[in-house]
DNA sequence: AAAGCTTCCTGGACGCTGTACAGAATTTGT
DNA sequence: ACAAATTCTGTACAGCGTCCAGGAAGCTTT
């Protein structure tokens, strides 16, 4: 049962898997952003010639797919289907797994929404959420619109959250990054904008956890109101 | 009065303006997407040698910065500023006028959001939002938080809706996508994927303007929770 | 065991990219 | 008239994605 099974086919054995090589990619990546993941690159780092990457992907835009694909896969887990659990505590448990696995992750968040995401992680991760929202007691339609809604504020948020770091590289902290922020804002010049100024530290904020839940409860609230008292 | 009165500088007289550039580059990226929008394409556009352009722009970044600018400058009318009309219709108009500016250049919309958005125009922007917000009744900070929420929103759903054209060039009449996405949709295993079978419909839609006006009014339902009957 | 077919990887090349450098041409200030 | 400043061109370099031809490796058939 440990034999493959797997017939093998003629020809000399593969050097290496498409995993190790969306490993390179994804490293090259983290560390120096888009530029940095070129074929050149990647084949470099898993010590091949160049062309021997079009081997395993019949070209560039595949590779990019294949990556993304994988990140959204290292979401699916079933964190947020526990059914037991309230579903506003489910979707924030998504939402801010999301935020985690992706913005770990910044230079692969532009491939990311500059392809249609329609792979079939990206598939489960609506199932799932469609799921979800059903079990909230929406509609079929209004829970498919809900869906979608979610998913444009997260992934929005995610890309409005990398764009703001101005090198390639992991993100520093957020405290770091609000603190940067901070500083700019207080340039502005109060005459002229009078509420941005003054809503300065809130918008040093925008990149915070605290300013994505919030949103995000926002949206919730829109989506079934909440009872007041 | 008709003279500039700028003291011309010496050497010879530009042949061209950064306006002229920008056209350029607008256009090639319209055409055939952002690959189409090279300096030597640009330059051979407006008729000179490629490194002419590093005449106006110290590099290629400089002149994508300045068309992002350009473009979020185009919607800085006062369609939205009429603070006679209801906030919510305010809200709605600027909404779908960023939409209808933006998704006219598919192409920069992936520009847009690959760097931070720290221009005068976005600023002000941000400026007439937040203004805006006030107007609603809500205090600065709330207002703030609720401004970064819709813009989040408003350009994630943009560049999500710009992410599912396949091609380059000029996205194609929005029926005539939704159908696309529907047969797409069609196909989904209901036995796999049930909810998301279920729901193809609206899933095709979810890049209408419907579903783009839809979500908004959650959002303002959210921000601002609507009396109920 | 030998021959043949299939597959993998390499060296080299092509056309493209952004951009740096040197020089010729043009305009202004002295 | 001369000098200084500015613009644009020609040329070049390194890097990019990708294609092609060819040698090496290994399974399949004879």
């Amino acid at each position: 049962m440990s034999a493959p099974a797997v017939p093998r086919r003629r020809g000399p054995r593969r050097a290496l898997t498409e995993d190790e090589i969306l490993d390179a990619a994804l490293s090259l990546l983290d560390d120096g952003g888009p530029d940095a993941a070129s074929v050149r690159g990647i084949a470099a780092r898993v010590g091949v010639a160049p062309n021997a990457v079009y081997t395993y992907f019949p070209d560039k835009a595949a590779v990019v797919k294949a990556l993304v694909e994988r990140l959204l896969g290292e979401v699916d887990h079933d964190v947020f289907a526990d059914r037991g659990r309230p579903w506003r505590e489910r979707v924030e448990a998504l939402a801010l797994d999301l935020r985690a696995h992706l913005s770990a992750h910044p230079g692969a968040v532009g491939l990311m929404i500059g392809g249609p995401m329609d792979g079939p992680h990206a598939l489960a991760l609506n199932e799932r959420l469609l799921q979800l929202l059903a079990d909230a007691g929406l509609d079929p339609t209004d829970g498919a619109r809900a869906s979608y809604l979610l998913i444009v504020y997260v992934f929005g948020s995610i890309a409005l959250e990398v764009a703001d770091a101005h090198q390639p590289g992991p993100l520093p902290p957020e405290s770091e990054r609000i603190t940067g922020r901070h500083l700019t804002f207080s340039a502005t010049p109060s005459d002229a904008f009078p509420h941005s100024a003054a809503a300065a530290r809130t918008m040093a904020e925008y990149i915070s956890t605290d300013q994505y839940l919030w949103g995000l409860r926002r949206i919730l609230d829109g989506i079934v109101p909440r009872d007041r008292d």
